[in-house]
RNA sequence: GUCCGGAUGGUGUAGGGGCCGAGCAUAGAGCCCUGUCGAGGCUCUGACCCGGGUUCGAAUCCCGGUCCGGGCGCCA
């Protein structure tokens, strides 16, 4: 290791201590008689404070040479400093510069001067030296890794499944074609159809935290082509058992990341509420009575518009299902109400600004399930490789999928999903 | 896809027929400065998206294109 410490890992304490720090260079306040640095590591900023009459001139000069941003290696002793920012500085004996930058920087990692989002994208690696784009990664990494203990924790397997198919999945969204030797084939929209063949595979709780790709043309601050969802299964439960587990599941994720990431929720100036369980549960049939005070031509079998959404949102506050949908347009591997087949024991999960996952309970019975794809439009043909697994033993499940970006870009209040993801892919993007 | 808005130094912006030889901030170069913490002061460098048109005159108005932002649709 070329450094011995974060600049988070040393205190006014440490007074004495010879330390290495390794970072790079985010500002110089050149003051004449005396010059301090600024080091920047992931963690935080260290202040370096050369007296220029006292020290070393080539050390003096050195330093005054370094292009900001550049990679610095500082080896020195700590001393403590209440005028100092962290309460310590460190006085160098030695400044290596291992690369420097060159300048004009293509933005400001201070953040004194902002940037548009699409310029930050185009150098997403500078971009994110920004502690607080930095910040936004950090939690999405405690994000993904809460919601790995807390499956883990309730006997989950976690499975990687193809994301190149044949065919699509559900139906409805478009998918990426692409060549596969010597035929087509796809970019998976979701795990669903492998997850589901896994309940038949003697799994019992599985889950999935991986790309998923949609072809849409969509175009807005919520949509993406190549998004994350972390996706389950479960057998011998109901709609109902999964959505006590998502549920518990968001209130965990948000706890472990108010815990774990106390200074990054800082940095983001974000104060996290935890969600209160259990979360209100409405009706398909209640969610379009609420809507249709903003959209009064809404009728019954449409799915909510994105007011409608806003205007339910806006009425309950916090998190909430909506449940009973009409099968007409959810999948057809939703369980249809035997007694009322116009509806389906689907669900939605709402944050009040958008929807963060969706789910049901499965048709598990091979008959109905092909009668469904083919109701739908869709050649069962095309999913023999599905359906056989309905035919040997296939136990009652339920499951949902939940969009990565969208839990984080709702926990930490972002306008613009592209925040959320390192480099997104959109309408428009294919690179970085 | 569609509607609205936009494109000015590296970055973020002001200016909306002549006042623009384009203002400001920040960055960069140089000088001064011993406690900065958005350090400060002085000097300098650096820009009107592309193509047509209107006009005596276009950064500014019109047309086309490209790119970008937001809303909606599609979708999760």
């Amino acid at each position: 290791m070329m450094r011995t410490h974060y600049t988070s890992e040393i205190t006014s304490e440490d007074a004495g201590k010879e330390v290495v720090l390794a970072g790079w260079l985010h500002e110089v306040r050149d003051l004449g008689g005396i010059l301090f640095l600024l080091l920047r590591d992931r963690e935080g900023i260290a202040q370096i404070t050369i007296v220029t009459k006292k020290s070393d001139p080539e050390l003096v000069n050195k330093a005054r040479k370094i292009p900001r941003e550049s990679v610095i290696v500082v080896r020195g002793s700590v001393k403590a400093e209440p005028k100092a920012p962290n309460g310590y500085e460190i006085l160098p004996t030695h400044i290596d510069v291992l690369s420097k930058a060159e300048s004009p920087l293509p933005l400001d990692p201070t953040g004194k001067v902002g940037a548009d989002l699409d310029t930050r994208l185009d150098v997403r690696f500078m971009d994110t030296r920004s502690p607080r784009t930095f910040s936004i990664f950090a939690v999405r990494h405690h994000v993904m890794l809460a919601t790995r203990e807390f499956l883990t924790e309730k006997g989950f397997i976690e499975i990687t499944t193809p994301k190149i198919v044949a065919a699509a999945t559900e139906g409805g969204t478009a998918l990426f074609p692409l060549s596969y030797f010597d035929r087509e084939a796809f970019l998976n929209q979701s795990p669903q159809l492998f997850k589901q063949m896994m309940m038949a595979g003697g799994f019992d709780r599985v889950f999935e935290i991986g790309p998923i790709f949609r072809a849409e043309e969509h175009d807005t601050t919520r949509h993406l082509n190549e998004a994350t969802s972390i996706d389950i299964e479960q057998s011998f439960v109901t709609h109902h058992d999964v959505m006590g587990l998502l549920e518990e599941l968001v209130a965990y994720v948000y706890e472990k990341v108010s815990e774990r990431c106390e200074r990054n929720l800082r940095t983001l100036n974000i104060e996290l509420d935890i969600p209160k369980t259990p979360f209100v549960k409405i009706t398909y049939d209640e969610a379009i009575e609420i809507a249709r005070d903003v959209e009064p031509s809404l009728e019954w079998g449409e799915d909510l518009t994105t007011a409608a959404e806003k205007r339910i949102g806006e009425e309950i506050g916090e998190h909430y299902f909506i449940v009973d949908w009409p099968t007409s347009i959810k999948p057809y591997y939703s369980m249809p109400y035997g007694d009322k087949p116009e509806i389906c024991k689907s669900f939605d999960l709402m944050h009040p600004k958008m929807e963060l996952a969706s789910g049901a309970q499965r048709i598990h019975e091979y008959g109905l399930l092909k009668k469904r794809i083919e109701e739908q439009g869709l050649n069962p043909d095309s999913f023999d490789f599905y359906l056989q697994a309905f035919r040997y033993g296939m136990p009652p499940h339920a499951g949902w999928g939940m969009g990565v970006e969208r839990l984080l870009m709702t926990m930490l209040d972002l306008k613009n999903i592209r925040e959320c993801i390192l480099f997104p892919r959109d309408r428009r993007r294919v690179a970085p």
